[in-house]
DNA sequence: AGAGACTCTTGATTTATATCAACAAATCCC
DNA sequence: GGGATTTGTTGATATAAATCAAGAGTCTCT
């Protein structure tokens, strides 16, 4: 069950085996169903997700209830609204399952009992931050970050997350583009087209 | 010279003063002039870049030679391509002077070798990297992932930029918020109007 | 102080994509 | 297995902002 977080914890050094029972002997177990809610906004949440199996996404309303996917989360990620978590604010983001999956939840307490305890936690958190913003950087370059045109853009998602692309509907991934649906219904057409 | 510096290293709890003098010791100082260059895509920068005072931007070249300005660091702030930077790759990020500025700039070799040595250290490097995080999270929020008019983005921009808001020229902020100069310029002429 | 380099403004025109609307296809799950 | 829900498609129209072009301000640096 654990195995995959703790290859997380250890990628980036080694972590003492006990420390590792110490960390996943707080996480909990959650299963989420599809579409199921995992995070809404205006709470405050207390916890850190890491996605052990399944998928799930992270998104923010308008004012006309437009939906805004900010990024996906696959099996081995750390998912989770780390500004309301680290401040303990009322979130705006909603985080939900596109599949069943299975999920362990750590509580805020825990994980800052851990990081000032387990030696070397420290690091694999700087790191996967790091990575994180990496990750976002180059998304805000490739992708939102425009001229670059809807069909430029959705190259260069299926370029980055083609292994999870054709697991998620085209309205989320539309979402995620900062594009209508129909645009990028429209822009699959034209591919296809294009390239027989 | 190295104050602000000292302040932000021990920001989220303490480090030993000697370690601090150990960190100062391997930065160099580094002035620039305003329009200056201080990394060109292409290369593999060895840097990270704390500001000590001045203004400096982060920006892509496209295809049409235009400007992508991803980030401006002013005073007090960690600046650099991690990305490059940690996985030793070209970069494809330049990095300019607005203002005359001074810069602490750190190797990559000293700053592994202070995260290994010195206590505490890897905690502000986690956090830094979070806030990193966070913000850009923010800024995607808020102003790259649309359904905000170019007039809410610049709206937007104001509300968390409004301290360096009037040190950067507008060409800049335009090329930060997705739009064209000529656009933005419109929009403050707009903005005048509405507001008397 | 003045030439040259930036930076900003304004107008006219074009264009990519949003929006609205309605239907078709796929999928879920009882 | 089949009704219900969710997801995807297609067409017509509207619109915000890009682009092109040219001139006016404003800095800046010797």
């Amino acid at each position: 069950m654990f195995d995959i977080l703790r290859q997380n914890l250890s990628a980036h050094g080694p972590i003492a085996p006990e420390d590792l029972d110490r960390f996943t002997a707080v996480c909990k177990v959650v299963n989420v169903k599809r579409k199921k809610q995992v995070l809404s906004e205006g709470n405050i949440p207390n916890f850190l997700i890491f996605v052990h199996s399944g998928l799930i996404r992270m998104y923010t309303t308008d004012k006309n209830m437009n939906e805004h996917t900010f990024d996906f989360g696959s099996e081995g990620t750390w998912f989770g609204d780390i500004k309301s978590f680290r401040f303990k604010q009322p979130t705006d983001t909603n985080i939900e399952a596109i599949e069943d999956s299975q999920l362990l939840v750590i509580a805020h307490e825990d994980l800052k009992q851990l990081y000032a305890t387990v030696p070397g936690l420290e690091r694999v958190g700087r790191i996967n931050a790091e990575d994180k913003y990496i990750q976002l950087l180059d998304r805000l370059k490739k992708i939102n970050h425009s001229n670059y045109s809807a069909e430029e853009r959705y190259q260069e998602f299926l370029k980055f997350h083609g292994d999870i692309a054709f697991r998620i509907p085209n309205t989320y991934i539309a979402s995620y583009l900062g594009i209508a649906t129909e645009t990028l219904s429209r822009i699959r057409k034209n591919m296809l087209h294009n390239n027989q």
